[in-house]
DNA sequence: CCTTGACCCTCCAGCTACTGGAAGCCCTAT
DNA sequence: ATAGGGCTTCCAGTAGCTGGAGGGTCAAGG
């Protein structure tokens, strides 16, 4: 398979693949003409790294799976500890980011956004202690 | 003021404000030194970048509230639309990132992790349709 | 046989918003 | 005179791609 084809299948951009490559994380065959030759184990692994990045694991987090994946002796705690560690942070930005909504929310039901120059999103911005 | 002070008083590391400086948010002076030299408008422009950046605005954001803010006869309603799509985004991002949560954490809680191979979240990872 | 267009290749630059570090000047205190 | 701390600039690197230049390859049509 050359790159196009997999790139449909994989639901990835053919620049994502490439790059995948160059990082180390799939290490696709070569035609004599320099092409990429994909395998199938090739497209399984860049659909689970599709999946994985969906999941917003990152590219480090999504070595050490396809690793444990690969590795058929692992340890199902040593992959429930990366996805933890990660739904954490999750956890974490989603607090964060329900706090601004809740303040920019308000501040935005505030704000006359007419005409008049008086607005309490600048005012806020301006004098709320940091 | 030199740049530590206003670093301790604005709460940002002195390589943020000489980044700032550096696109263009403040143009402090400078002593014959060399060094820069803070008025407190300085001071107060990077209390406004604190706080805005702290809301999650993008810098050139950041850069439009500014110029808004600095125009006595802005009219609330460009502060506001920044600050709406903004808030949209957010919005956007939160949901994203519970979808995300939901499938983590029910993956996480059906994991046994354990010493065993056997792992539902890359059985996930493996097979579910992207 | 030649051309056209769709592929494919590599390499370089740029995106966001900083952050770290090197090399070196300045200022104050001892 | 020296030691320390603070200041300066400049360069490089972070994450995860993305865009573009410049060029080779392949299959189909004339």
């Amino acid at each position: 398979m050359n790159i196009g084809e997999v790139a449909k299948k994989s639901n990835l951009p053919a620049k994502t693949i490439r790059y995948y490559e160059d990082i180390g994380l799939i290490t696709p065959l070569r035609d004599t003409n320099g092409y990429r030759s994909f395998r199938e184990s090739d497209m399984h692994k860049l659909a689970f790294l599709g999946r994985s990045r969906a999941l917003g694991f990152t590219i480090e987090d999504c070595r050490n799976l396809l690793a444990l994946w690969d590795d058929q002796d692992r340890a199902s705690a040593d992959v429930r500890a990366i996805a933890s560690e990660h739904l954490e942070q999750i956890e974490r930005k989603i607090a964060d980011l329900i706090a601004i909504r809740d303040t920019l929310s308000h501040l935005v039901q505030t704000c006359a956004g007419d005409g008049r120059p008086d607005c309490p999103i600048l005012a806020r911005l301006e004098k709320f202690p940091t």
